[in-house]
DNA sequence: TTAATAACAATAATTATTACTGTTTTATTA
DNA sequence: TAATAAAACAGTAATAATTATTGTTATTAA
């Protein structure tokens, strides 16, 4: 059993994440923080990190593609990942916890909750795509794809 | 554009994959075919696993914690996964494919589709922890958790 | 059967993350 | 307010997972 003392690089790093709509990797707030702690260590920030997304304070998102990514906002909601840019975003959806039911029905143990990711292309991505279509298309008919 | 070439290996990998339950790392994966291939290498095993997976033969499973781990079975399903054992299990449940829908609702871009991953503790955690529940819950009040 | 190249084994390199060590900060108490 | 204990730190080493490189072998098409 262990106390949680004060110290100015956490404040600053859940901050940090407070005021971010996306959601930065370890390295992103390495490199952010550094402006405020110029000698700020990575291992400071992954310690931190790791600890607050333990207390709540902060959730790590782990979409499978690259390093974790970590959202100033604790609260549960569903993220979507952008294939085209990667980027991941959040989604005003209504909650869907219904679905832990239907899981728990033909299920032996205890279903207590779940993460889901929702993917496809982004409003600009999507955009991008449709304006270069008409230009690739013929190629694409050409040059297909074997795998 | 590349043509794809039969290999032994692939193909081992693949069936090994289709006779497993449970869901593999690549280091597992990697273990055990080296019983029918003795010299196989690592980054076969993972050229292969990436290869399966980009064609839609395997599918590659993201729990965030850990490795990735690989299902020889591609058709789209729901995962489980206990955080006691952290053991991954398919989940037969229904369809929830309309909450696409609900999380396109208020989305600017296209959503394609999405990943869920269940959590909580399996049959056999369950059990353990209701076993051992009576003893240490004398034990749990008088060191209790701060963080 | 040869020629082109995908796939291989072996190994080096990279990326993301965690652990270690000696020093500094914070919180408690004299 | 000064002394003490321990959490947190910076700096750095180590680890785990994965990807890239290189020279060789296997597969496929001509």
């Amino acid at each position: 059993m262990t106390t949680l003392k004060y110290s100015r690089q956490r404040e600053a790093i859940k901050d940090f994440l407070a005021g971010r709509k996306d959601h930065p990797t370890a390295d992103t707030v390495y490199t952010n923080m550094r402006g405020q702690f110029p000698n700020i260590s990575l291992g400071t920030v992954y310690r931190n990190l790791a600890l607050l997304s333990e207390i709540g304070e902060i959730a790590k998102i782990s979409t499978g593609e690259g390093a974790e990514r970590f959202d100033g906002n604790p609260v549960d909601h569903y993220h979507f990942v952008c294939t085209g840019c990667h980027s991941v975003s959040d989604l005003e959806m209504p909650e869907i916890a219904h679905i832990n039911i239907l899981a728990g029905q033909n299920f032996d143990g205890e279903i207590k909750g779940h993460v889901a990711y929702f993917y496809g292309l982004c409003g600009d991505c999507a955009r991008k795509q449709k304006a270069s279509h008409a230009k690739k298309s013929k190629q694409d008919t050409i040059f297909q794809k074997i795998r």
